[in-house]
DNA sequence: ATGACTTTCACGGAAAGA
């Protein structure tokens, strides 16, 4: 099974990126983060097109999640939105169930400032995942991926001291985020891959040049669930989606589970 | 690293991202 998250920074904008990805990778799911359109402007066509079907929960001009998968795929719609979630507006949350797996496509705020609201909302929003994933792990299999807008640890940004002060690797972001896992009794695939040495970021800014001069962090993340975790073959970056015609921001995080060979 | 891109909506420039 083939796993991949991706903030894809506006799915009408990398339409093309995303066909591409499709026909090259074949996920089993695809989920997606920032697709940045309502309802009515998902390209529900374009997608069918590719041979997937897209189960969204879109928000508008901002945000937006959604799970795309094979149109032979049984999965189902569980829900969108997070209970206890402080704006439900922004879509930042969907859930899909194939069989006794539940997948997870979420989407975390910013934050912006530290010691903001926005920064406060971003807290309660983890805290909401973690009170969710709790009740899923129940339930099945779980697999929760996304851009969780933390960096785990010092090693996952570009240079720690460029960042003091600022959101993404605040200790009560790291915290939160530690909570999510551990409520849900799920572990970080990259952590189970490739271990804590060998980080491999999933953001750049577009600004700069930072991601030709390694400026990076990893802020998207799989959590898996035990069983799940067990039988993990890869966890690693498309990198050259980060390269080409109009590229995400973000790489998209490609997870290998059980027996399939890596196709990167 | 902090203004240096990119996107949306709407037609200039604000708002947001991380």
């Amino acid at each position: 099974m083939v796993c991949v998250t991706w903030n894809v920074n506006s799915l009408r904008a990398r339409l093309a990126r995303v066909q591409e990805f499709l026909s090259e990778v074949k996920p089993d799911f695809l989920l997606l983060q920032e697709t940045k359109c309502s309802p009515e402007q998902f390209p529900h066509e374009a997608i069918e097109a590719a041979g997937y079907r897209a189960l969204d929960h879109s928000g508008g001009r901002w945000c937006g999640v959604a799970v795309l998968v094979p149109k032979s795929s049984h999965a189902e719609l569980v829900a969108t939105g997070l209970p206890g979630e402080p704006n439900p507006d922004e879509a930042r949350w969907i859930e899909v169930r194939s069989g006794n797996l539940t997948v997870v496509s979420l989407y975390v705020p910013n934050g912006r400032e530290v010691d903001s609201v926005h920064f406060d909302q971003k807290l309660e929003f983890l805290g909401a995942a973690a009170e969710r994933a709790k009740q899923l792990s129940v339930e099945g299999d779980l697999l929760i991926g996304g851009d969780m807008n933390v960096a785990p640890r010092d090693t996952d940004v570009w240079d720690t001291k460029a960042l003091e002060g600022s959101t993404h690797v605040t200790e009560p972001e790291r915290a939160a985020l530690r909570q999510l896992a551990a409520a849900g009794n799920l572990v970080d695939a990259h952590d189970s891959f490739l271990g804590v040495d060998d980080v491999q970021f999933t953001w750049w800014d577009y600004r700069g040049g930072s991601f030709h001069r390694g400026f990076g962090m990893r802020i998207d993340h799989f959590l898996a669930s035990s069983r799940l975790a067990d039988s993990i073959a890869s966890c690693e970056i498309a990198r050259e989606f980060r390269k080409g015609e109009k590229p995400s921001d973000h790489v998209p995080l490609v997870l290998h589970v059980g027996n399939t060979a890596s196709v990167l």
